[in-house]
DNA sequence: ATCCAGGTTGCCA
DNA sequence: TGGCAACATGGA
């Protein structure tokens, strides 16, 4: 994505790091409370007014209260950053081909970021995610935290910072069978493995085009096309990558494909590499969740 | 009880 | 390429 585009800047009203206020600037919507509960991240829970969890290590509380965002413990550049608050929104919606389900999905999560999140627990978080729902992925990823994270105490109580890969690689497959990870353990305690070792260097992949990097990040045990979209679209900012799932899977053959009687896996596919544009992984998002939480193919 | 969940993998026509 | 089954777990 282009540069922050500054129009109404973000201004500092706080000057403390450790508690701060900004005001959001510009005319564009922001929802923190979406963004974080969107099932993109898995670790925020509501507490008071806002939201407490980790950002790179960093404790602390994030609340919106209008057009104001209140941080506490997270310094305000890491949260600026995670939340993404200088994607250019308007120049996203306005990429979005026109069509009146993605119309009604804007309209709902128009005020959603797509996050900008450490690569590590992103891609551990989709490992664990395959075949389970959000409410699940949330449990799994508390329990990791809890028996193998460090904690860190916030103003608003402790968190715990997802479990480096190393911990995880000497805990050991069995361990992390008991946070329920079932099937899923071998993937994530294997990869773990890769990532200490250097052998995948995630933050190296950086580097990497879409193509090499989804072929990359698929050569990882529990990642296919689909995980390896979702880490591309919510850790490495590649805003082009739409996962399909299931919920994606029957939207786009419903609602975009109608022509065709039944569309092939591989015209749902193509579709998806370009039907949505260059900034194909925010409709995806809001279409996901637009249809998650029940605004379904029925409305359209 | 039965079904399904932000899938991946191996196998076969 | 496309279809299928196995893979663990838990909530509705």
């Amino acid at each position: 994505m282009k540069p922050a585009r500054r129009a109404g800047t973000t201004e500092v009203i706080g000057g403390e790091d450790s508690e701060w206020v900004v005001e959001l600037g510009g005319g564009d919507v922001f929802d923190l409370g979406l963004t974080l509960n969107s099932g993109q991240a898995f670790h925020w829970v509501s507490e008071g007014a806002g939201w407490k969890g980790v950002v790179d290590g960093f404790g602390g509380w994030l609340c919106q209260r209008g057009r104001e965002l209140h941080g506490r413990g997270i310094p305000r550049r890491v949260a600026e950053r995670y939340l993404a608050l200088d994607h250019d929104i308007a120049l996203v919606h306005g990429s979005f081909p026109n069509h009146p389900r993605l119309r009604a999905a804007v309209a709902a999560c128009g005020g959603m970021r797509i996050l900008r999140q450490p690569l590590w627990e992103c891609l551990a978080a989709f490992i664990t995610s395959s075949m389970k729902r959000v409410s699940h992925i949330s449990a799994m990823s508390h329990c990791l935290r809890g028996r193998f994270g460090k904690r860190v105490s916030t103003p608003v109580g402790d968190v715990f910072v997802y479990p480096e890969p190393e911990r995880l690689a000497q805990a050991g497959e069995a361990a992390l069978r008991e946070c329920g990870l079932g099937y899923r353990a071998p993937n994530l305690w294997r990869t773990a493995e890769l990532v200490a070792s250097g052998e995948a260097d995630l933050e190296g992949w950086r580097v990497l085009s879409d193509a090499d990097l989804r072929e990359a990040l698929c050569g990882l045990p529990g990642v296919g096309v689909k995980v390896a979209n979702c880490v591309m679209l919510f850790g490495y900012e590649r805003l082009a990558a739409v996962p399909v799932d299931v919920w994606i899977d029957r939207i786009v053959r419903e609602s975009f494909l109608i022509s065709r009687r039944r569309p092939t896996p591989a015209a749902v596919r193509k579709f998806c590499e370009s039907g949505f544009g260059p900034y194909g992984g925010y409709a995806q998002q809001y279409l996901f969740h637009h249809a998650r939480v029940g605004g379904g193919v029925e409305s359209c």
